[in-house]
DNA sequence: TATATATATCAAGATATCTTGATATATATA
DNA sequence: TATATATATCAAGATATCTTGATATATATA
């Protein structure tokens, strides 16, 4: 039940669906690379991105002074199909604008 | 995204979730068997119906005084997985307690 | 070693959601 | 017709969540 609505409350707004939607069509990407494409201040990237790996959508690789977000593989059924459905939903992401010189 | 947000915000609530699986395993129930069963105030069962009928899980029929809810049938796939996943949570709801001298 | 860069976290104010109690409306019954 | 019952809706206070700006930490570079 927490775990249910854990994931449930991370898919519920709207700044997180574009970020989890912006990462699922351009791989893998660093926080200043979502701060730079959605022009939002970095600590509501980082929090947005906390929720939605804590909730199981995402994962994190750190090299450097770099925090690589991705989805995370293998997602389970459930995931699955709300990323799926999510897809779908015609969302407007910014274009990818890396704003680091990383790797 | 708005229909998405607001299937999403519907089950972002644990009394929701408890009202929802209620009426799934016990098909059509009126306001107050849910109210009698949940022991809550007729307000706030209201409430929360009215979100998850808002949200699409579930459909109003008017006999009389009474407002029996039901799930929404036929229920598309999506909101058909979300049931599913709800359904495997183990969730604790009391017994059905009818409390009006309907049907 | 000193500085710059990338990220995470916290506090405070703004906004949204939830619960309760009061009230309005519609229908059934005396 | 008057009263009781079932339900919906609203206002107000409580609680949760979001955004911003400040700051802490870790790593890379001069």
């Amino acid at each position: 039940m927490e775990i249910f609505l854990k994931t449930i409350s991370s898919i519920n707004d709207e700044t997180r669906l574009k970020i989890l939607y912006f990462i699922h069509i351009n791989g893998e990407v660093c926080v200043c690379d979502i701060e730079n494409s959605f022009e939002m201040i970095q600590s509501r990237i980082s929090r947005h991105l906390k929720i939605l790996k804590d909730a199981g959508f995402l994962k994190v690789d750190r090299r450097g002074r770099w925090a690589f977000y991705s989805i995370r593989d293998p997602l389970d059924e459930f995931r699955q199909s709300i990323l799926k459905e999510i897809s779908c939903l015609d969302i407007q992401v910014p274009m990818l604008n890396k704003g680091c010189k990383n790797g």
